[in-house]
DNA sequence: TGCGAAATTGCAATATATGTATAAATGCAT
DNA sequence: ATGCATTTATACATATATTGCAATTTCGCA
């Protein structure tokens, strides 16, 4: 990987991601324009998408890595290791993978979750890779666990993911820290794992 | 609604509609523009978004009102009716709610199946439109069961959602028939109110 | 018939995204 | 170092969605 030209284009790259990220700060999505991020990282607003595929993109970077990451805890299912424990493992993995993100050393996770938040552009997508995901999940975990057919491991992941989804949104939309989310989103975990008729007798 | 303004209004709004679904049909959604749905409906390319929001719209129609559909189940919850009983009864709701769903008399549900099955942006609007009812049925979810605290009553909304979801997905994907698609929602259903436990043992 | 409201339209403008061709920079072999 | 081949950056052109605004047409009704 050395080589002037290399080092060059980590430049770039750099220098776009870093327009982009504090523009979105000041201004927001929305009111950035592709033109002023290139402007800001002084190339030409064409070589902006020879970095990244589209403005959303820079907000979403190793998306597959996670999608990855999760695939390997998958693979790596401990003999006779139940589906619930398998995928709070999976869980954790997604938040160190999440956590050790940032392509370039300065805090982009919290800056996407602002911007998902208050941007529907960017919510749509941040759901849709998720749920892109769900079926490669699906697949892995069928490999993993042999007694499971197609349909019941796809509900497994959708229920698996939708609770820790939506209790980690409900945590954020009531103001909640970051860890308040995670939280949250190990509590839907366990409601998952345990059934939604598990909360009727409490 | 008499009067041959109004009609007219109802003739041009379903000329788009039909024109759009038959080109999205024919060649597919992204290469139909939206100057090519006005010409064939025969009115100027303005004249589409006075009637739809965006080329998206078309084929997301009273999502509202499905919305709507499920709270209603949700406000009239039986007492002491058990959650997953009455989720059930919402899932049952909005299939019928869906069933209705066709503004007009042609088979619009098929072909949005199709085409967001196909066509990325549209699967992720159609996530998002899911997503975003998340929220409003948490917080109805929480009205009638008012010894649920919110992120648990997400979590039961979002396990429900997502399991239904990608077991019909995944049955989609798999073939199956809008029957199969039903049943494998079904399914999705049972495990999230029985919990990805009672996978484990069978 | 004619007035006022509503619908339709034309035109312009902005933004994302892509294709293409050209120019510039760079790596490499000689 | 020089020249060639490859990559990168750029300029230019284009397609498309979407919105604002003004003009115009159409329609309902007094």
């Amino acid at each position: 990987m050395e080589g002037h030209r290399e080092r060059k284009k980590v430049r770039t790259r750099r220098a776009l991601l870093e327009a982009a990220v504090r523009l979105f700060s000041e201004r927001g999505y929305e009111q950035t324009t592709v033109a002023e991020i290139a402007a800001a990282a002084d190339v030409a607003p064409r070589t902006f998408f020879a970095y990244f595929a589209s403005k959303e993109d820079v907000l979403f970077l190793h998306a597959e890595d996670r999608g990855q990451a999760m695939l390997d805890v998958i693979a790596g299912r401990k003999p006779g290791e139940p589906l619930g424990d398998l995928l709070s493992r999976m869980f954790e993995a997604l938040v160190r993978s999440m956590a050790e993100d940032d392509e370039l050393n300065f805090a982009l996770s919290p800056l996407r979750a602002r911007l998902m938040f208050a941007e529907p552009a960017l919510r749509a997508r941040g759901l849709a890779l998720m749920m892109e995901a769900q079926p490669m999940l699906t697949e892995a975990l069928c490999e993993v666990y042999p007694e499971l057919d197609p349909v019941s491991a796809g509900a497994a992941v959708g229920s698996f993911m939708g609770a820790l989804t939506v209790a980690g949104l409900i945590a954020q939309q009531q103001g909640g820290s970051n860890e308040d989310v995670l939280a949250a989103g190990r509590r839907g975990i366990e409601i998952a794992v345990n059934g939604l008729s598990s909360l009727d007798g409490s």
